[in-house]
DNA sequence: CTGTCTATTGACATTTTGTCATTAGTTGCC
DNA sequence: GGCAACTAATGACAAAATGTCAATAGACAG
């Protein structure tokens, strides 16, 4: 999920990890600590989804780690939305079991 | 999202543990193991969530746990109700983030 | 030169999930 | 009687995911 979130916002852009954190808390995603972005941006890299290199531009603030989508990001992108919409059907069929208290 | 489903199940009437399982295989959830079954049951016996006693009634094979639904256990699934569609929630904004690419 | 904000990393604990062997009763076959 | 197959439940262990939080460190304001 997170992950999935964070390609979905670098796909817009190149960003860095302490930017997807902020943007992340701004859009109502709670309980998201920044350790938890920074380790599933290294993971997403290790697998190839993304890539980062240091930002060479002058911050105000220590040197910067700048991600940006890599071409098997697209891929693993559409294959988590499929994935997720899996998990809707799941979803939608418990409460439907639920409300008729039929079914599966 | 496996305890909702047993719960449903139990709704319906008190069964077994080994009979659970074979619903779920026959119903298409993949991936399940019986041992899986085993201990999601345990664990809502442990939250009081539903109730079991050996089975009196001759079996062919070992005896049997017949588990049932306990009241704590119809607020429990309600609340895990209003889990699940919160998760959908989440899930149609990050596909429409996906498919229209802004958003939050 | 101290505190604060930005930025990233790493260590550790906890929880969840998956796998699989073990125990054990019943039934049916030879 | 002995053995295999099926039913039924439990426990131990490993792996993966998640959560928490301290440590490091540059830049800037006072």
């Amino acid at each position: 999920m997170l992950e999935a979130i964070l390609m979905m916002y670098l796909r817009r852009g190149a960003a860095h990890g302490y930017d997807l954190a902020a943007r992340l808390t701004e859009c109502g995603f709670v309980g998201l600590n920044p350790g938890l972005v920074y380790r599933a941006l290294r993971g997403m890299e290790d697998l190839g989804w993304i890539r980062s290199a240091w930002d060479g531009e002058a911050s105000h603030g220590p040197p910067r780690r700048v991600y940006s989508l890599a071409p098997p990001g697209e891929q693993a992108m559409e294959d988590l939305v499929r994935g997720f919409r899996e998990i809707r059907g799941l979803i939608d069929k418990v409460i439907a079991a639920y409300e008729q208290q039929a079914g599966c």
